[in-house]
DNA sequence: AATTTGACGACCG
DNA sequence: TCGGTCGCCAAAT
């Protein structure tokens, strides 16, 4: 039986796709929900909101937000440390979208 | 098996 | 700009 090594996520073939895209997120760049179901081609923001609050602890999760800007629903304040930390675009309590989203592919 | 819930999003007033 | 409402799509209860 093959070895699980050191990463134990992978509960199923989606959940894989979208933690992989999360992970190519750039440091102080961001994706929306629906940016991620979209490129995925899958389920929906929602799907992918379900992903995350499940199985997204072992990825940068602040990187996905919502599409008006705001972040993570009740992780906000973390966030946005990090997000600053990393010299993402913020305006007061969301993000600029105009300028730290971010699609993979393009980059 | 039916209903409610959720780390969402577009629309409307 | 802001809050209410409806649509969406699985997962959880």
């Amino acid at each position: 039986m093959p070895d699980r090594g050191v990463e134990p996520p992978a509960e199923d073939d989606y959940t894989e796709l979208v933690l992989a895209v999360v992970e190519r997120i750039p440091p102080g760049r961001v994706m929306t929900y629906g940016d991620i179901a979209e490129y995925v081609g899958r389920g929906g923001p929602r799907q992918v909101g379900t992903v995350m609050s499940r199985s997204g602890a072992g990825v940068p999760w602040w990187r996905v937000i919502r599409a008006d800007g705001h972040p993570v629903r009740g992780l906000e304040d973390r966030a946005l440390d990090r997000l600053a930390a990393e010299g993402c675009a913020i305006s007061g309590d969301r993000i600029r979208l105009s300028v730290a989203r971010w699609n993979p592919g393009a980059d």
